[in-house]
DNA sequence: TGTACATCAGTGAACGCGCGTTCACTGATGTAC
DNA sequence: TGTACATCAGTGAACGCGCGTTCACTGATGTAC
């Protein structure tokens, strides 16, 4: 193949992001390379940059990619539980806290890129996209995610709470797999934020 | 220098366990390389697999040690609490909700390395030297620093509870540093713990 | 205690390897008339 | 609608680079007598 049509490079374009936020949550971005996201995408390397300036890029891309899915999951729940905040609230953090999670990075929460994201100069393109796709997730959560009874300090206390032991007991239940700690993790959260 | 002595050997070897230790919780093992941690104590490239099989085996020795630390720290926070267990926890979560912890990762808790250990295969050795770090802080913790009023079913979701919101709340935090969020997300763990 | 020799911690050049990235090239796509 | 030409998405070989690791070598250390 040697130049493929608008439709198809706009295809492709969509496809090595996805790819790559999915690979990257799955192996880390570092262990994954740009031949291996381009094959998965059954491209050959040297097209990849006709898409993307750098590596780098593609890193942003993928994890606003990855936030995107996260806050589309939480309209997907609002809309289960017919706009109830408590009970969207309820089963997203069931969803965040479970096994289905936490075995599968690939297509899960973003948490992943949590810790390379820690280990970042403050002037990487990738802090800007974990910051600017944390704020995006916690305003839909606020919006349709927060218990209502509770005062505006407290609901903001409470939702950074949900996020921080959320990210916590998914890395280290994933972390643990195959030792009873891991359930016993992600129960023990659901209980505490319960 | 060509032959130190066996007590500069050893000397040698505890050295560089220590300086990976920091320096992988600082900026990753991933992105340390074996020549960067002999720089860092001084010697050459080369000696370093008189010491180590492999790279894989100091990331194991560094992740041991980075527990050890942190395992001590309870000790310590245990007699400065004049063996308080209420107190010591208080202490102890106090400490790895910081900006002392979070700013300075190199000689904080071993939180860097759950998202590596996370993405790492079933049979990996640092995937046992996690457990096995894991295991011996929370032996530690409920033998000096949980709730006596409780009963142990609720002793034990109370300590993986403080385990999961500590380490995301501290990943978070360093991957927000510069933004608001960064404490206040430090600040809302602490009230959900305290 | 002194000497002769074996040991081995550390040196630094070198190895193969995979990485991110570049580039000359291809030929179907898209455009201008 | 048909033709001639420019565009550019994708190819695959090649680039320099730093990595983990190896190895022949050095010479002070440790040991045996």
């Amino acid at each position: 193949m040697s130049r493929a049509s608008r439709a198809d490079a706009a295809r492709h374009h969509q496809e090595l992001i996805d790819a790559a936020s999915r690979l990257f949550r799955a192996r880390g971005a570092g262990s994954v390379s740009v031949p291996d996201v381009m094959a998965e995408i059954g491209l050959s390397r040297g097209g990849f940059y006709k898409h993307f300036e750098s590596k780098d890029a593609l890193v942003c891309a993928a994890i606003d990619a990855a936030f995107e899915q996260h806050v589309q999951r939480v309209e997907d729940f609002a809309r289960a539980q017919q706009r109830d905040r408590g009970r969207t609230r309820a089963a997203f953090l069931d969803f965040c806290l479970s096994t289905e999670n936490r075995d599968g990075p690939a297509t899960g929460c973003p948490s992943p890129f949590v810790a390379d994201v820690a280990r970042s100069g403050p002037d990487d393109d990738s802090r800007a996209a974990f910051l600017r796709g944390t704020h995006a997730l916690l305003d839909e959560l606020r919006e349709k995610a927060v218990d209502e009874d509770l005062d505006p300090a407290e609901q903001e206390e409470m939702l950074l709470a949900d996020l921080a032991t959320t990210v916590g007991a998914i890395l280290l239940a994933r972390a643990t797999t195959g030792d009873p700690l891991s359930e016993a993790i992600l129960a023990a959260a659901r209980r505490c934020l319960g």
